[in-house]
DNA sequence: CCAGAATGCGAGTGACCACTCGTGTTTGTC
DNA sequence: GACAAACACGAGTGGTCACTCGCATTCTGG
């Protein structure tokens, strides 16, 4: 009871963020790093702490000298990628010019998102496992929800008069081709993968052109 | 050296199947489904075998009565549910009927593989899971190419001119549409479940109407 | 230059898990 | 009914892994 983080006098200082020095961030960043190569190669669970402390050319004291345990280093890499993404977002998503035609639409934001997660391969790996942390869990979830969000929103305006359960299971139907056109796009290289990317694309086309030919055939 | 399994005389019994009763083959029916229900709920490696054996009522003992390790019980599991699949495998994509309509050859193909892979969400876990054993992967793989060579089979009526990397790719576009579809379908129950299939059906049909289009302006 | 904090180490600790073993019970066969 | 083999049990065993601890080294402010 009253196992609350607070210290016994009245102010709520719950965290005491430990002044680092500059060495202590390049070690976080090194560490970081290294575990994203882990991540990729074996994904979480199989990861161990030591391997990844060996990976980044320490012992694993040091790395329990910046992260509490195991599952804070995914979080602080996936909270890294996320503001990272978040930073570059608007461009992907946001604009949602009427004038532009599908084609261009689903064109960059698919270049876009597939940009990124080529870029930073960690990010698939660590949400699309099966054994992701609690914590993890709820980020990807969060993010989920946020882009079949943006996604909806973008198609609201090609479905003005569907309900607005088909709008989302649109958006679903979207974000899960997409994931399926990245697997593929991750698993090969070169041309291909820019094959890949090309058929991904035409997917995403065909599936909502009929919903945009609907709009242009009354506009 | 020279560890081989061989018995010390001539004859090379690497294996005595050991003669089962009735009740052992019931047991392992039961260790079986059990398996299946705990790997659906917490995935392959995450599945602890003491776990799979209080979820079938008996000691970690006894498991170990009927499977040397734990990789062997999704081995058997695996190779139960292939050859359940095979039995019915021909009806499914076989048949390639140029006559067939492309909407009813895709519709009924997608409607079989739902029907089996919702009957056994448990295929779905061990195919999919990152965390799969060394020969759980291979007869993955295995799979894999033989369902990806099966769908160029039928691609290639379709595509008489494509050079057969474009095939091929093809075929890997359309198989990781159905698994993405499969994942939303498997996510949903009811009305909207079959919703899903409808929409998995739709992106599949428009994703190859075109090349169909080809086919039937020449004709 | 010197306290004290931050950093670094790596052998250890406790928990968990796949798997075994000794022993007792049930079943099929003659 | 008796014997052997199959079945069943569950406490144990060895190994792995996340995480800790005591101690050495390097930085920072005064």
């Amino acid at each position: 009871m009253s196992d609350t983080t607070k210290k016994g006098d009245g102010t709520t200082k719950e965290q005491q963020p430990r002044r680092r020095q500059a060495r202590g961030e390049r070690r976080i960043a090194q560490l970081l790093h290294a575990a994203a190569r882990v991540f990729c190669t074996t994904g979480y669970t199989a990861a161990s702490t030591n391997a990844i402390a060996r990976e980044a050319g320490v012992s694993p004291g040091t790395l329990y000298q910046f992260f509490p345990n195991k599952e804070a280093i995914a979080i602080e890499l996936g909270d890294r990628l996320m503001h990272e993404m978040r930073e570059a977002y608007g461009e992907a998503l946001a604009p949602v010019d009427p004038a532009t035609p599908l084609e261009e639409a689903i064109g960059s934001a698919v270049d876009w998102f597939m940009a990124f997660n080529t870029d930073h391969p960690v990010f698939f790996a660590l949400m699309h496992g099966p054994d992701i942390p609690g914590r993890m869990a709820e980020a990807h979830e969060q993010l989920h929800t946020t882009v079949v969000g943006r996604i909806e929103a973008l198609l609201a305006s090609l479905m003005p008069g569907a309900a607005p359960a088909d709008v989302t299971r649109t958006a679903h139907v979207c974000l899960g081709i997409y994931k399926a056109g990245l697997e593929l796009v991750l698993a090969h290289e070169g041309a291909e993968r820019a094959a890949y990317i090309r058929e991904t694309k035409d997917v995403l086309i065909r599936y909502l052109e009929p919903l945009v030919g609907d709009r242009l055939g009354r506009a």
